[in-house]
DNA sequence: TTAGCATGATTGACATCTTTAGCAGAACCG
DNA sequence: CGGTTCTGCTAAAGATGTCAATCATGCTAA
């Protein structure tokens, strides 16, 4: 049975696209192959444009963005996934957090201070012992 | 020669960076693959976090973020991912420091790591320790 | 001690990405 | 006509991501 792809329905979406810029830009796949340095064969570009490639590597659509002179994100999109707008603001705003990673830690200082958080944890198991779950944002 | 993309500091900066904010959130590996219904074994948050795993999927990353609420591009620019355009920034002023950017502090404890810390810092003066960590071989 | 569980790490198998090598067709030139 | 080059495409192979199952270790209780 066929393996549909599951992520962001970018069935032909991705490649459609890739292959109608290619062919207003009048470009081969041998030259997009040259114009990336090498990074992205010609044999790949022609799978992508044919949809024969789930989940491109996000490197090889940076290498197209860039040859293509289209945006990152439009490629990241129609290849299914997930691009990073304005972060979902669920949880805590993590205003106070950069406090203590602003200070310049080494990394005995850091393991020490985990190790004190989980010391001061246990001792106060309070309201929570257990770990709750975090929230699902959707 | 690399002929791959190699920004981004994907040398093990997502593997600790994953690890502390687990022990931090005191997660097990089981835990947090329940957590992401599923998305993700507990083996490969493992070997994410050995740094077994050079490039991982975004949706990966995308769950994790969202278990772990923290933003989804700090995780793909932490892979070595290149993020989009415009968005990031600010991330790269602590260098990794940001290792111990505990996101899910209580006010009170994070008050209380600070003056843990001054106290350590106090116990051993500076001159001894490295303040410089060599940086993991590139 | 042993039994049992919880946790982290590893293994083996499979799926997918990505490339190399090569195909058939079209156009051009002698 | 044969020969060469360019085109898109594909088959096979290698590399790598991902997971279910398993192993190793520590911890708690009987």
């Amino acid at each position: 049975m066929d393996r549909a792809v599951k992520r962001g329905g970018a069935d032909g979406a991705l490649g459609a696209y890739l292959a109608s810029i290619r062919k207003v830009k009048r470009l081969t796949l041998r030259e997009v192959e040259e114009a990336t340095g090498g990074e992205v064969s010609n044999a790949y570009i022609s799978q992508l444009e044919h949809g024969k490639i789930a989940r491109p590597s996000p490197n090889i659509l940076y290498s197209l963005a860039e040859v293509y002179c289209v945006p990152y994100e439009t490629l990241m999109e129609k290849a299914g996934y997930i691009v990073a707008r304005g972060t979902r603001g669920d949880g805590d705003r993590h205003g106070r957090a950069a406090t203590l990673a602003i200070e310049n830690l080494t990394p005995e200082e850091e393991e020490e201070l985990l190790d004190y958080l989980a010391y001061m944890r246990s001792r106060r198991p309070a309201s929570e012992k257990r770990p709750r779950r975090p929230p699902f944002a959707e």
